[in-house]
DNA sequence: AATATGCGCAATTATTCGGTTGCGCAAATA
DNA sequence: TATTTGCGCAACCGAATAATTGCGCATATT
């Protein structure tokens, strides 16, 4: 059983999940409302966001409101960090260029 | 067939593929020297880059280098966006709560 | 020209995934 | 106390995945 962030975020339905309850925690039956699928369904996306700590529970009553964890989604960030650098740097030849055409421009 | 990033880049071939694509262009026969599956393992997964456009192909003579393109990763990075100010406002707490204990110290 | 190499494509297979349905249990409500 | 409600769990099913194997076709190399 896989369970890492990268194949949890990889369902359109779990990263609806993860945005809804990113703005308001929620519990599972109120999540289920903005989906065609069923509850279980959407509780079996649950189980999965919470086996990778993306999304904690907190028990009241019979209600389980689920919160989001943002420390947890840091890490597809950090991933994502080591290529930023390489669309920040094309950026900067971009710069480069736009500079190089002034300069052009003014020479004439 | 769902062809989109965070598919692509949930298996672990795949991410270790594109780390090391980002750091120079390979031919599939280069990169599968990296893993313990076969050419043809790779050579899908490859595929799969292509189709979403995290890599584009090169070809020269009989072999092909595949080199990593930065601006499709952005749509990851644009995704994580709307989560960055939470673990930055939660860092912001902090910093308050250390203000607060500075106060503290020097009121006593 | 004959052989070797690099590669993509197609068929096959075992495993995983996302979904539904049915169940049982505890908490709320009548 | 009887019923309803919120939820997780287990079994099952069809579709998608990842991997292997075998093939054919170009481009190099001999």
């Amino acid at each position: 059983m896989r369970r890492d962030i990268f194949q949890a975020i990889a369902d359109p339905t779990r990263r609806a999940i993860l945005s809804l309850i990113a703005l308001q925690a929620m519990t599972p039956n109120a999540l289920a409302t903005h989906f065609d699928s069923s509850r279980q369904a959407v509780s079996k996306h649950i189980k999965i966001l919470t086996e990778c700590k993306l999304i904690e529970q907190k028990q009241d009553g019979r209600e389980i409101y689920y919160h989001f964890n943002p420390e947890k989604m840091k890490e597809v960030d950090q991933w994502i960090e080591q290529f930023r650098k390489m669309w920040e740097r094309r950026f900067d030849q971009l710069d480069q260029v736009l500079l190089d055409m002034k300069r052009k421009k003014k020479d004439k």
